[in-house]
DNA sequence: CGGTATCCCCCGCGATACTG
DNA sequence: CAGTATCGCGGGGGATACCG
C-alpha cells in the first residue's frame, strides 16, 4: 500500500490497517475465526484472492502466524500478541460507528452475514439440554438467502444454509431489517415480536427465553446519536 | 469509497475513515488545526484537491462543519462531537502504531513535518519570560529542508521557514533520524545529547532546560514492542 | 476446501496549471 | 491563501476460471 511520508505511528500503522477489507478481517480473526473460509464467511464480499493477500500482509505486519493444518488442508491462521491488541482498535471504531455513521441502507443487508454474526452471540448456556435447531426465515429475501439454521449443541453453534436433517425447535420469521436493528440496539427485540415484526413459532419455553439466549452485537448497547 | 455490504458498525465507520489520508486529517483536525494550510502543514504529501475532497466527506458524515472566515478568506474547519470523539480512534490506533508498527524508515523522515510536529509540543511555561527563538538545522537534509525556526512568544508557537528576523536564542544541531527517534521516545535526549548526536548552542539555561520544555509526541512514553 | 492464475476495467489519486 | 479544473496513469481489486 501506498505510505505517507510520515514517522507518525498512526501514519505507519494506517499503512496496513486502512487498506481495503483489513479490518473485517482483523475483527473476524479477533471474533475466533481461524480457517480461510470462516474468515469470508464474516467478509463474505471479499475475493478469496484479495483475502490472501491481506493474510499474507498482516503475517508480515507481524499480527498473525500460519500453521499448517496436521492434515494438509490449508493453514490456521492465529493472531500474535500484536495483532490481538488490535481489538482496542475496533473497539474503538466499533464504538465510533455505533453512535455516529449513517443509517443502514439495503445494500447493507446481507442475511447470510446476519446469521453468521448471531451465530458467536447465541448464550447456549441458557438453552434447553441438547441439541436446539433454529430456523430463520428472512421474509424479504431471495429464495437463495432466505432460510438459514442455527445448530446448537453444548457450547457450540453451526450456521446451515440447508436443512441440517433435524427437526426445527423454533422458527423465527422477519424481515432482514427488523432484525439487523434489533442485532445493532437501535431497535428493541421485544417490541418487534409483540408487534409482529419478527414472529416466534416452536416450543414455548424456547420461544419465552429466546430474548435472553440472543445477546446481539456486542455494540448493541451503545446508543446511537443524533 | 467504495461500501463493504455490512451493517457492522466498524464498516460504516470504516467507509469514511480508511480512505487514504483521512485518519492522518483526523489527527492534524483534533490537534488543533482550523485552516486549510495548517492541515496541510501536518499531512504535506497531501494534494490540495484531496484534502478538500476529504474535508467534504468528513462533513458530510457529520464529523465537521465549515465556517466562512469573517474576511472571505476560505473556511475554517472545526469538529463536531463526533469528530472530536475520534480522538479515541486515534489514541487506539496511536498506541498500536507506537507498538507494534515497522520500523521509521529513509521515506518517513520528513524534517518540515517533525518541526510541525514538535510546534505543538513545546511548554512555553517553562522557558524565559519573553520570545524565544529556536533554530533547528538538521544536518543531513537538502538546503531547503535545512533549517527552522520556531518562534516562542507567551503560549504561542510559531514554525518559520526562513530566518525570523530575530537572534537565535538556542541552535538545534542533528540528524533527522536521530530527533525522530527521540521524538517518538524510540530514543532518549539526553543520552544523544551527551553522545553528540544532537547539539545544542546558546543560551545556558535555555540548554538546561531543553529536556523539560520540548514535551515529545504524546505516544512517547509507550514502549516498542519485539 | 483453500487457494492460484489471469484478465481487464475503472477510478483514485498525483501532477500541474490556473483563479479569485 | 484557499482553493478549482483538467488530464492522465497505475494498479488495486472485481470477476471468472482453474487446480491440488
Amino acid at each position: 500500500m501506498s505510505t505517507f511520508g510520515q514517522f507518525c505511528p498512526i501514519a505507519l500503522a494506517s499503512e496496513i490497517l486502512t487498506q481495503k477489507w483489513m479490518l473485517l478481517i482483523v475483527r473476524e480473526l479477533n471474533a475466533g475465526s481461524k480457517r480461510f473460509n470462516d474468515i469470508r464467511r464474516g467478509v463474505p464480499r471479499i475475493s478469496a484472492t484479495l483475502l490472501k493477500q491481506r493474510l499474507d500482509q498482516l503475517e508480515l505486519a507481524g499480527a498473525l502466524i500460519k500453521k499448517p493444518m496436521d492434515n494438509g488442508a490449508g493453514d490456521e491462521y492465529l493472531l500474535t500478541d500484536a495483532g490481538r491488541e488490535l481489538k482496542n482498535i475496533l473497539g474503538a471504531i466499533g464504538e465510533w460507528g455505533q453512535r455516529w455513521a449513517r443509517d443502514i441502507s439495503p445494500e447493507d443487508l446481507d442475511p447470510g452475514w446476519l446469521v453468521w454474526a448471531m451465530h458467536r452471540r447465541i448464550d447456549t448456556s441458557r438453552m434447553p439440554k441438547g441439541r436446539t435447531v433454529l430456523e430463520i426465515e428472512f421474509t424479504d429475501a431471495p429464495k437463495s438467502q432466505r432460510f438459514f439454521w442455527l445448530l446448537c449443541h453444548k457450547d457450540n453453534v453451526d450456521v446451515c444454509i440447508k436443512p441440517p436433517g433435524y427437526d426445527t425447535d423454533l422458527t423465527i420469521k422477519t424481515d432482514v431489517l427488523t432484525l439487523a436493528k434489533v442485532w445493532r440496539g437501535i431497535g428493541e427485540l421485544k417490541k418487534e415480536i409483540s408487534c409482529g415484526h419478527i414472529t416466534l413459532e416452536g416450543k414455548n419455553d424456547l420461544k419465552k427465553q429466546f430474548p435472553n439466549w440472543l445477546l446481539l452485537s456486542i455494540f448493541a448497547k451503545i446508543k446511537k446519536q443524533k
